[in-house]
DNA sequence: AATGGTCAAGTCAGC
DNA sequence: GCTGACTTGACCATT
């Protein structure tokens, strides 16, 4: 079991999705922000492993504006020894890498245009860890997409779409339930069709059922994924004390942590923590998983 | 140096 | 019809 959290590194004092505004676009922009992110990235990824935090999500804006029609900087040769340099070190500390992007990203949109661009994106997030030398366990996530009033054909449409997806991005991509469209069973049908992995979302889960136990869907998705794809990753959060429902929490609330960590023992997963606080929920997170003779060892 | 409106992109609920 | 939420703040024009 591994335990992760996305993106950003609070306490660091560095952030590898720095961008800017499109109009600031130029060839020379593009390689000094890209060259400041890989250099953060790897202060992040030494951090984590200084401190046994063995999974980490990629921020999609590590390479700004990678998959936009202004973009013709050729950052995969141009940065090409970093990236493998940077893969390298991943690998052999053995910090499992993914990527989420972000919600523009629609496959099973009705419009033409949203799908090609979507594919572009996720094409160059294919590309980049593609460029680390990472094997297939360093998944993409991505929701199934929108509903349009007709779930069961924008379903049919996301597999559609998929089916017909570059082989080096389909071996990358997994699907992950959301809080308000697509349950975990939604998922778990796509998956009969395209045997696509699910990453289960557990909180979303929660907020978004038809009725299964968070149990019994650790137990379904995980079977849906094949050896190439490693161990199942699985999303956590737990609801924001404040905020509406379907809002992180802004700190790891331990004890619901622990009651996941007890559902979760009979399944080997690897855990994104989906918190704001960041690195800070997740080095707790290892605390409590470490305190537990069940877990001990398995981190 | 501090501030706050705005930022590439989509969908949908809630007003 | 507009705004906010999403996984998440940061850029940068203006003062």
């Amino acid at each position: 079991m591994k335990i992760g959290y996305p993106c950003i590194n609070r306490g660091i004092g560095c952030t590898s999705g720095r961008t800017f505004r499109l109009k600031s676009y130029s060839e020379e922009r593009m390689i000094s922000s890209v060259s400041d992110n890989l250099m953060c990235l790897e202060r992040i990824l030494a951090w984590n492993l200084e401190h046994r935090i063995r999974f980490f999500r990629i921020t999609s804006d590590i390479i700004p504006f990678a998959s936009h029609p202004i973009c013709i900087c050729p950052w995969r040769e141009h940065f090409r020894d970093r990236l493998e340099e940077i893969g390298e070190f991943s690998s052999r500390a053995e910090i499992r890498i993914s990527m989420h992007p972000d919600q523009f990203i629609v496959l099973n949109s009705p419009d033409e245009k949203v799908v090609s661009r979507s594919i572009d994106e996720l094409m160059y997030h294919t590309a980049l860890l593609d460029s680390m030398n990472l094997d297939g366990t360093a998944k993409i996530q991505l929701h199934v997409g929108g509903v349009y009033g007709d779930a069961k054909a924008a379903i049919s449409r996301f597999i559609g779409v998929y089916e017909r997806l570059d082989p080096a991005l389909q071996s990358r991509l997994v699907i992950e339930n959301d809080d308000q469209r697509f349950t975990a069973s939604d998922c778990l049908e796509i998956h009969e069709e395209t045997t696509i992995p699910i990453l289960f979302d557990v909180f979303h889960h929660t907020c978004h059922n038809t009725g299964e136990r968070a149990d019994e869907m650790l137990k379904l998705t995980g079977k849906t994924w094949k050896k190439n794809d490693g161990i199942p990753m699985v999303d956590y959060s737990s609801q924001h004390q404040e905020k509406r429902l379907g809002s992180h929490a802004e700190h790891i609330d331990s004890d619901d942590f622990r009651r996941f960590l007890a559902i979760s023992i009979p399944h080997d997963i690897d855990i994104m923590l989906e918190i704001k606080d960041k690195e800070k929920s997740a080095l707790e997170a290892i605390t409590i998983a470490e305190s537990d003779p069940r877990f001990i060892g398995s981190s």
